[in-house]
DNA sequence: CAAATTCGTAAGTTATCGCTTACGGTAAGC
DNA sequence: GCTTACCGTAAGCGATAACTTACGAATTTG
């Protein structure tokens, strides 16, 4: 069981974490963002019903493209956002490398503490 | 395809985002907490070398405490803190039901385009 | 018991962020 | 061609958040 200490602290990785958390910490902009889990959407149908205004949510949408979350595509007048999966999968990795430390010291943790 | 689809739509679940995420966007917090992952310190090993002030890793872990991703423990004068894995476990739920939308989508988005 | 170490919190300051209103630019409709 | 719809950005404002310094509490050490 030492060994898998060893091997743990082996694969701690200094490892960049992905733009896509400090982006996604917003309630509002995660609001925007899950609009488009169900598929692509336009501007106006993103930001309808919604509590802030249109321009708003141009702006979050602005922040979420640079963090490469969004792509978009014009439509007429319209502009289609919809979600880029690869920094989705990004932000995954980024979380599971971690998730590995540190469910496996929690096992050691509760172990010791039997 | 069309029932890969609809059974991607039927997975939408109208799940709640994580404390986790809001508390995890600070690059300084995630610093602090990056550094438990080889294992538990105290605040003064946290601090020691990075370019904040002691009393302010001490604010950032009050944060992550809140948000149930680290636990803290008196050991003489000094406070161990240690990450804890359940917090994460919730954060890497809610990412994975959105991958599972997301990527599916991104699938039908290249085929169309092929 | 006194000195030293470790830590949390309060107070105050500064910078950043999210929002609104206002405006201009572009494509579709009549 | 003129109007309408849709969108991005600039400017300005208010609120929040992160940081520093200062202080006090708790524990260990000599």
């Amino acid at each position: 069981m030492a060994a898998r200490v060893q091997d743990r602290a082996a694969r701690s990785a200094p490892e960049a974490s992905p733009k896509a958390l400090t982006v996604l910490a917003d309630p509002t902009r995660r609001a925007v963002f899950e609009r488009l889990r169900s598929g692509p959407r336009s501007v106006s149908e993103i930001a309808r019903g919604m509590p802030v205004s249109r321009p708003a949510v141009s702006q979050h949408l602005k922040a979420l493209k640079q963090a490469g979350l969004v792509r978009d595509e014009p439509r007429g007048t319209a502009r289609i956002y919809r979600i880029h999966a690869p920094a989705l999968l990004e932000l995954r990795t980024w979380l599971d490398s971690f998730w590995d430390d540190a469910l496996g010291r929690y096992r050691d943790y509760l172990e010791d503490d039997q």
